[in-house]
RNA sequence: GGAGAGGUGCCGGAGCCUGGUUGAUCGGGGCGCCCUGCUAAGGCGUUGUGGGCCGCAAGGUUCACCGUGGGUUCAAAUCCCACCCUCUCCGCCA
């Protein structure tokens, strides 16, 4: 969530800056209003409080002294005090939950590097790598659902039969190949980072404050018997790992990594990209996150984009980066940098990767902070964190681009040691 | 799931029965100063977070915080209720 004493002192720049997402700002202006009113009768009620305080003070004291007259008399003014003094408190309270849900509503502003634009369409593609997409063969301009039906290692009809449509069952190789990417990535990230097992269950508190939760709640499978929700990203466990918690700077920045089932109900985009693995309401994926000082965030960024290209590159497909433009960033990023590949059967870009920047916004929510080397104060972190990588695409992009002639598929030499040795499918 | 014990400041651990000058005793750690050729030991001091208001600032003042949320009371770390978490035992179980 923003810093409300930004909303307070330069509630311009506030606006500014969501104007630049596209977010309509009367949010923003009623949150300075509702809080202004909240200072105003906090203080007022915090002025009744001193009196009933001073006042139960002096009536300790005059009981001590057997006063019991003079005791009583304070308690009955005491009495009235509170009486006003509950009135304001009840109506103060109200505000501040008011004040607390808004911000929890209200999105982050962009970094000012962050390209302007309206939507999708104006996002920046910073460079093209690996193969020229248009130089792949006939052979590979077949769907990975043909291609995982023909070589019986994708079966989405009996994926639907357990579970519904976009709950994909993988099968012998291809089951294996899934496992493999998991192993593969997380060892590429053990030189630096922590590999965690977090729950795929969290809290509503949890998921709250790595920003799906409140405005989101249509797009994650919430278990209401138990009051849990299924994690759409390792993001959720992993933002919350140290909430609440003060870091050392000397730790910072803090590396972490955790290959998780991702849930996801995908409410608003029924009938969009729903063939084969473009779109699952469960999937695997490796996160990389970092917390970070303000400080050293930007070279962090840049440290989880080059380890998510680092990947693709090995996998030898072709991808584009793409800086996302501020009409497209999501409600807690500030910066983002998405990764797409293309896949020859279905002729088409995927996203594979988002590597953000999300300043304190998260941190704030989680409550994650460190202690500075050189005051000794304590400031909220930076998070960043960027998917290396979600597999259902990475799996038909390998799929597609591995296809021979003979209708065999042939997977990056990279994994061979986690393939057990055999990077064909056939 | 059942029974019991417990959650206090950076850490350990009092206070809770018997509500009141307790933001909280004491010990350890950290930090500063003194002592010292250096180190150890010792001495003295200091050491929470968040919000409001005043102030350029230093600072002052006030409110809140003893797992979380409610309640009782003039007054709650202390009493009552609910929930969460930890530990021990029993049950169940991959």
């Amino acid at each position: 969530m923003l810093d409300i004493r930004r909303v307070r002192t330069e509630l311009d720049v506030v606006r500014a800056g969501l104007v630049r997402k596209g977010v309509d700002t009367r949010e923003v202006d009623h949150l300075a209003e509702v809080d202004a009113r909240h200072r105003r009768l906090a203080a007022q009620r915090d002025t009744l409080r001193a009196q009933v305080n001073q006042v139960s003070k002096e009536v300790g004291r005059l009981r001590r002294a057997g006063d019991s007259a003079g005791a009583e008399a304070r308690m009955a003014w005491s009495r009235q005090v509170g009486e006003r003094e509950r009135a304001l408190a009840a109506e103060a309270d109200a505000l501040a939950v008011e004040v607390r849900e808004l911000l929890l509503r209200i999105p982050n502003l962009p970094a000012d590097d962050a390209p302007d634009g309206a939507g999708e369409a104006d996002n920046v593609v910073v460079r093209v790598e690996g193969p020229d997409p248009a130089a792949y063969g006939e052979h590979q301009r077949v769907p990975h659902w043909d291609v995982g039906a023909e070589l019986g290692i994708l079966d989405l009809e009996r994926g639907a039969k357990l579970s519904g449509s976009m709950f994909p069952l993988y099968r012998g190789a291809g089951a294996r190949l899934v496992r493999a990417l998991t192993a593969w990535a997380l060892d590429r990230h053990a030189d630096a980072f922590e590999e965690l097992r977090p729950p795929s269950l969290v809290r509503t508190e949890t998921i709250t404050a790595s920003g799906q939760l409140p405005k989101f709640a249509d797009d994650a499978y919430h278990l209401e018997r138990d009051d849990l929700w299924a994690i759409p990203t390792a993001e959720v466990p992993l933002t919350s790992v140290a909430a609440g918690e003060v870091l050392a700077e000397a730790d910072l920045p803090l590396r972490l990594t955790a290959a998780t089932p991702c849930f996801r109900r995908e409410a608003g985009s029924a009938g969009r990209d729903t063939r084969g693995l473009l779109r699952v309401h469960e999937f695997d994926k490796v996160e990389i996150l970092a917390y970070a000082t303000p400080e050293q965030a930007q070279d962090v960024h840049a440290e989880l984009l080059a380890r998510a290209e680092g990947l693709l590159g090995e996998l030898g497909l072709a991808y584009r980066v793409l800086d996302i433009c501020t009409g497209d960033l999501g409600q807690t990023q500030a910066r983002q940098f998405d990764l797409e590949v293309y896949a020859p059967g279905c002729d088409q870009w995927l996203e594979v990767s988002s590597v953000s920047w999300f300043g304190d916004y998260q941190a704030r929510r989680a409550d994650v902070r460190y202690r500075r080397r050189e005051d000794a104060r304590v400031a909220f972190v930076h998070t960043l964190n960027g998917s290396a990588l979600a597999w259902p695409r990475i799996w038909a992009t390998l799929v597609e681009t591995g296809r021979r002639p003979d209708g065999s598929v042939e997977l990056p030499q990279a994994l061979a040691p986690w393939l057990g040795g055999s990077t064909k499918l056939a």
